[in-house]
Parts: structure tokens; sequence; C-alpha cells
DNA sequence: GTTAGCACTCACCTTGCCTGAGTGCTAACG
DNA sequence: CGTTAGCACTCAGGCAAGGTGAGTGCTAAC
């Protein structure tokens, strides 16, 4: 079931009047406005005839033409044009970018609400995630009496810690004995090389402390395994700026449901693998119920070939995804800079 | 200007009901359904004279009254009698809160996404902060060559930690030793002790360290005065609930103001002094032009005598008082036990 | 194959009418 | 003199009828 070419501009044309438009578009306006040499009727005609192949949906019989699900999909792999960033653009955005990140929370809460601003949809954007973490260094020290702190520092610079309750009495002495030697056995190791037996090592070196020892290897390995994949939702109001939303059980559904933690999480799981590509979802492609009537844009972003997390802009289906893209492949592109930047300085 | 007896009863009986209904309140109502012994026509002439008065407003000619803002100050101050949350409520409250929480971010976000729930309200919250922080560890270490990472444990345990290049060569075991010192000096001091003769002993027993100095104390001191105060939107969309915000233009205008930080740290901010009663904030009482048509239900919340933040409840300024302030105060007694419990066990 | 023409459809807007809830005023009542 | 019943008046909101215009599908001519 092959698209003529010339069915191919039409479903162009229509395409891109309903994004621009969010009306309905008719076969006499498509002539008008766009150079075909074709009259109306012949517009028609091929209308109807991919409105019968699945391309095009009718609101009601005397409304214009919409597209389907299955036209956007059309028109996202086969029509689109890429659309390139303005000089001007581009030089706004970096403008906005320009300032003082505290930390790389901040980096994600800041990139994600500039995103929403330029692309007026919400935005959804996970943490940097440390690929693949090595321990760089494992250090306890005693806090208060029968109080130790550990401090992991990861591969890449991310450092986390934890208070832990000492039952018996350890020695300020001893803790740093005891750190020393852990330090010795984990620096330079990932999740996998902690197995049994150097775990057992480790147990039989200091057998006397193997309550304490358990917490602290079951709080490093935590952070190696580190798949806490933290989500921030920017700019969510922005769905309120398009038509679709207008109703509001409809936006009242879609924000609490972006609203969630959860949820957004299954949205930016929708990426496929580590590819720096975006990806386009389009409606019940993505599975979920609630995000029937709206399209997804990822992409992932990288810094430092050690950090890496994913972005995701959401609209209605009738997004503007040409410069959407755009955007995103914009802003990746200075995302990585950005992040190695704060990165290496991170309080 | 008294209000008589009767007045207050009157108004009484229309804030109850239009914060019950949402729907201007008439004479014949009231007379019906509150047991006042008087006619229609009386409640008509009293709610003349309130209205005169203030207190009442007037949608338009034929509809029923309407509290003014004047209405609701009075009613909150004079008028409502408290609310006492049902066993039922509290039980379910209180398995709600019953979880398990990673560290003191995730109970703010689980505790106002609560709040919101049994409200029906966006809910803000501040992360809890340390009242008058004091030094109890400083620790410098290594991580890499030329990067060391400085560790501040504060009075009460928050943890901070900053990565710093190191410009000349500092073995580890010179770091230990600034460390060592450094603790030694700083331990137990808040952010007034750290004066100027104090930082000048410290550079005049190691002077040749003393750029490094310099980053580690401004970082100390910067932990100290921490006013870094994080806030937490909980449940935005609830706002949505709420028929005077059916408008979508209206709801996008207040979800874009709650969105912003900033903003809802101005919300917040309009807590007076540190006691721990709930402070009820109506229509343009806040000052906000945004804010015009809600009222806002502040809370501060303690802990351990160490800890503080504040929670606030956003709805309309047909919001249902007693309730709101009840939910808080239930909040409120449970909220100590989980922050220090959670305090003392942090990630 | 393409196009002009025409009848037909249907959402949406406007208008007018009606209803019901509510008010304010006045006069009667205890 | 305060309270109440009665009545005329107001006004938002709902509903139906009619008009408008954008759009379609079909047919016949080019």
């Amino acid at each position: 079931m092959d698209l003529g070419k010339r069915k191919q501009m039409i479903l162009q044309a229509i395409v891109e009047d309903y994004i621009a438009t969010a009306e309905p578009v008719g076969s006499r306006n498509i002539a008008k406005n766009h150079d075909l040499g074709l009259s109306a009727a012949t517009i028609r005609n091929e209308m109807a005839d991919l409105e019968e192949m699945g391309y095009l949906d009718k609101p009601h019989t005397s409304a214009g033409r919409v597209p389907s699900q299955l036209g956007y999909r059309f028109y996202v792999d086969s029509l689109m044009h890429r659309y390139s960033a303005t000089v001007e653009e581009i030089e706004n955005l970096n403008s906005a970018l320009h300032q003082r990140y505290v930390n790389l929370n901040s980096v994600v809460s800041v990139v994600s609400d500039i995103i929403s601003k330029i692309t007026k949809c919400p935005t959804v954007m996970t943490l940097p995630a440390v690929a693949s973490a090595k321990v760089v260094n494992v250090k306890m020290l005693m806090i208060e009496e029968n109080l130790a702190l550990i401090v992991v520092v990861l591969d890449g610079g991310s450092v986390r810690n934890k208070k832990v309750k000492v039952s018996g009495k350890i020695t300020y002495r001893e803790i740093d004995a005891i750190s020393d030697f852990l330090n010795s056995q984990l620096a330079g190791l990932g999740a996998k090389d902690i197995d049994e037996s150097r775990i057992m090592l480790i147990y039989g070196a200091m057998g006397q402390y193997k309550d304490f020892l358990k917490v602290v290897l079951d709080f490093v390995l935590e952070c190696l395994q580190n798949n806490i994949t933290e989500v921030y939702v920017g700019g969510a109001s922005n769905i309120l700026n398009h038509p679709e939303f207008c109703d509001i059980d409809r936006a009242r559904d879609f924000l609490r449901f972006i609203d969630n933690r959860e949820n957004a999480n299954k949205v930016l799981a929708l990426t496929t693998g580590g590819d720096s590509d975006v990806k386009i979802i389009i409606g019940d492609e993505a599975g979920l119920e609630e995000m029937r009537d709206t399209s997804i844009v990822l992409a992932n972003y990288h810094a430092g070939g050690i950090l890496s997390g994913k972005i995701g802009v959401i609209g209605p289906t009738r997004m503007d995804y040409a410069r959407i893209v755009s955007s995103l492949e914009t802003i990746n592109a200075q995302l990585e800079t950005i992040l190695t930047a704060v990165f290496y300085n991170e309080e």
C-alpha cells in the first residue's frame, strides 16, 4: 500500500497546516495556501483516499480532515524535513543556559524549565546517572559516639553518604584503620567485582567488625547499582497552552498523571537503548492509557562518557515535531559542556 | 462597628454553606437549612446590612450572597469552630505516613503529596532546615590527584560535600594533617564563631595551604549559613478540583505561578516568626497579585529542636479552613516523629 | 484524469423565550 | 417596633429555532 507522490504532498500539507492552526483542514484551504497545482476537487478525491487508507480522520462530516496517528507517523518518518535552528534561536538558548549552576540537580531543573519555555510543552528529564560506576574512594568517620558516616566517592565524582549507628564501641583510631583497609580493598571496583569471595576476604581480615562492615558494603553496592533515576518535571502547566487541553478534565487527568514521579519515569523509560538519536512516540504507541492523545519526543543526553540521562518533551499529538526535535538536539549539544563543567566542580 | 449575635450567626451560616456548595447562598436556604428561628425576610434584611458593612458580596442582583474577604477573615478569627479529626481519619493518615523513607527529601515529597490528597489542594513544603547549625566534623580527603573532597557534618547530622581542585601538590598525608587540624579548630563552632581572628589563627598555623584553606572555610561558612531553602510543590493539579479554577486561563495562571520555585518560596515566606501556630492568609492579604483569589493555610513544623520548616496548603478563598487547619495540625504532630527517625538514619 | 458545480451535512452562533432563584420594598401583624 | 408575608422585579442559565459558513461527495463536463 504505497503512497503516491501526490498523496504524500497532500498529507504533508494537511499535517503541517493542522499543526500550525489546530483546526481541521479542508480541501479548499490546501488548494489556496499550498501551490500544488491542483484544484480543491482533486485534493478532495485524494483526501478521501487518504482517509480510507487510514492516514486521515474526519471529526465529523462537514469539518475538514485531521491527521490520524498513522498519518503523523508517516509524516514524522518520511515527510518531515529537519528544521535547523536559526542563529538567533541558538544565541537566545545559549544565553539562557549561561548561568551559575550549583550542582547537577540545578542543571536539570534549569534546563528542563528552559526546554519547556522554548517548546511550550511540559518536559521530563532524569538526573544524569553515572554509567558503570566504580568506587574511587570509601571513607568512614565517626561523627558522634556510636554514629559513623560513610562517604562513597564514585567514578566520575558523584559522592554519596550515609549515617550508620555503631553498636559496639569503635574508636576513632579503629574507624580509620577499617576505613583505610576497606578503601584499599574496594577502590577501582564496580558492582560486579564485589563478589562473594571479595566480601569473604574482607570479613576474614576484619571479622570483629562484621556487622558494621556488612552495612557499609551494602551501602557501597547500593551506590554502585545506583538506579535511583530521579526525574524532574518542568513546566507542566504548559500543557494548558494547547487547545486540545482546554477541557479542564482532560487537563487535570494529564497533570495528575505527569505529577506522579512513577509515571514520569514510565514516559522516559520508552527510549530504546543508549543511542543518542531522538525518538518520537505518537499517541498510544506509548502504551499508556493517559498518553493516548499526546506525543513524546525523547532524547538521550551524555557527558564525558560517564554521565547519561534522558529528556522528554510531551505535547499533544499535534505538536510541532520538526521544531521540537531541533530544539532538543540543540540543547543536547550544549548540555555536554555544561554537565562536565558542573560535574567536576560539584558541590 | 460591632456585629450583633444574630448577624454573626447568619454570616457563619453563609460562609459554611458557601464553602460546602460553592454556590451563592440565598436567604431562603438559610432559613430552611439552619434552625435560626428567623424567616427568610428577616435574614434578607440582615444580609443587606452585612453587605453594606462589607462582609458579603453579591455576584449579581438576583444571585445569593457570597462572603467577602472581610467576611472570611471574620469567620476565621471569630466564628470558625475547630474541627477535630475523627479517629478513622487519623488512622488513615497514619497508615499513609507509615512507609520507608530514604531521606529527608523523600519525607518532604511524600508528606506534601499526602497533604494534597487529604486536602484536595496544592501543598508547598520546605525541606527541613537545620536551626543555628554548628560544625560537628570537617573532613577532607583526596579523591584524585589534584582533587580533594570536603565533607562537612553539621549539628543534627546533615552532611554536605564539595569537590575542590588542589593546585599545588598535596599528599594524602598532608591532607590528613590539615583535615585533623581544621577539625580540631572548627568542631563545635557556628557561623558567628568563625570570625576574623579564628581564621587568622588557622592561616597562621598552616600558612602554606592558605589558598586551599580559604576555599574550605568558605564552604564551611556557606554550609552553616545554609539558607538554601529548597521547596517542594505537591499535587499542584489539585487546584483544578475547585470550581473557581474551571476557567482554563485562571488555572494556567495559577499553575504557572506555583510551578516557579521562587513564587512557592514567596508563599511560604508569609509565615511570621517561628511560632508553631497555624496561620491563615486570605486573598490579597498575601500581597501577591496571583494569589488574589486564593487563601493559604500555613504552619511551621519542628523536629528534635533542630529541624524546622514550613508547610502551606493553597486553595480558593472558599476553602474548608476548619478541616484543613485540623489536617495540618494532625500531620504536624506526626511529622516530628518521622523526621527525627529519618534524620538520624539518613542516607 | 481533472475540474466546476451543486446539493447536502453539520458544528456553531445568535436570538428569543422561559424558568427559577433571589432580592427589595411595602404593608400587616403581634 | 421588630418581624413576617406577599408581591413585583431582576437576572443568569437552559433550551429551541433559525441562520451561517466551511466542508464534503457526487456528477457531469472538459
